[in-house]
DNA sequence: ATTTTAGTTGACCGAATGGTCAGGTTGTGG
DNA sequence: CCACAACCTGACCATTCGGTCAACTAAAAT
């Protein structure tokens, strides 16, 4: 913290004023949804001003937007453990230990992404419709490869995605009621291995890949 | 609509106006959050003056409240139908139902609690530590002993349980991310049985119940 | 050394916020 | 019919909102 005041270059104070202002944005926006953070209390958080901040970031909004399209990059670096696998045990096993891992080390992206749809996606709806779209459909596809491979049962491969998707991110946005049922404290690294256990057995299990 | 305006006795008034602003509210939490929505808004979608709308709820802090119980007693409700069931795949089968039922007849109310839970639960944080604290103990008590007489494969309750409520209030939260996926159309009444159907199905074989 | 560019910030702005209040209207019990 | 209580609402208030701007400092290019 005290530390000697080395003068900083040009792009070294720009590159460390954007990431310290998105990473008190991300933590404020889920906190408080995008209607409820304040570009003021965003500010104080991270320790500038606010005019320094608006400086970086032309708006509000502006701000918000880069957050929800760090988070979605995440989403989407994740969504690639499930290609290239031979079968549904590895690529779905793979594809929710990832998508624990986000739930894990990004609950807050992971909180503002999930605001942004239950609101509508007001945003992001062209993500929704392109980028996702895409996504979706070329992994339905492979699960139902898998399922004529005889593989895995033949459950219908959007619902199986839903499910992936909810109970996974469930460990994020629902983080607090987790942590609440658990005498208040957060679940310990042993408790997330047995999470990560419990989903993927009874999940692989449910499809009839075990 | 143009109903002869036969004059309204007191308590109907008040009833009347009560719900149809609890109703109001809840749609307009929903899209915007606690923090977006605005009391002016909301009394604009009730086509009631913000000043009446205040005559009625002392703040907004005191309508989102109410808001939230409601739901909340609508979950528990709910919640009833595991009990006195032989079985993890009558009284399992039967929460599935009714929590998906939920999800579409009260999507508004789901993503409320669901926003109110991610943001930290600042309003209903005793809930949390009560009610839920206790139902979430007692029916994981009833899961172990189904587990324990042999009619279901021994998966952690509590997983299980966070499984359940992810999986099924992901069709009312994130209904709109469905609905785009969907082609921009919400689900129709065939959609919806074969959604109960596909998760009742990998549910139930998950736990070994089938 | 001087000019130019990037970063910083206190002061300020119009608009909107949650909430109050005084004074009105309208059912209702006596 | 009257008086009381419940209901209604336009006007208003202090505060906060997102955003602008002019003046300043400091680094980099000439």
């Amino acid at each position: 913290m005290t530390e000697a005041a080395r003068p900083l270059r040009r792009n070294e104070i720009r590159q460390q004023n954007e990431t310290l202002i998105l990473r008190t944005a991300e933590k404020v926006f889920a906190e408080a949804g995008f209607g409820g953070a304040t570009v003021q209390l965003i500010a104080d958080m991270a320790g500038l001003p606010k005019a320094n901040l608006l400086y970086y970031f032309a708006s509000k909004e502006d701000l918000y937007r880069q957050v929800v399209q760090n988070i979605f990059e995440i989403w989407l670096d994740a969504a690639q453990s499930m290609d290239d696998a031979p079968g549904p045990i590895e690529g779905i096993g793979a594809y929710i230990d990832a998508k624990m891992e986000i739930s894990r080390r990004h609950p807050d992206g992971s909180k503002v992404w999930a605001s942004e749809v239950m609101h509508g996606a007001p945003f992001i709806q062209d993500y929704l419709e392109t980028t996702l779209r895409e996504w979706t459909t070329g992994r339905a596809a492979l699960i139902q490869r898998w399922i004529d491979e005889g593989k895995m049962a033949p459950v219908d491969p959007e619902h199986l995605l839903y499910m992936l998707w909810a109970t996974t991110q469930h460990y994020a946005d629902f983080g607090h009621q987790i942590e609440t049922l658990n005498g208040g404290k957060a679940l310990s690294d042993a408790q997330w291995r047995a999470a990560k256990q419990s989903v993927k057995t009874m999940i692989l299990r449910g499809i009839g890949a075990l």
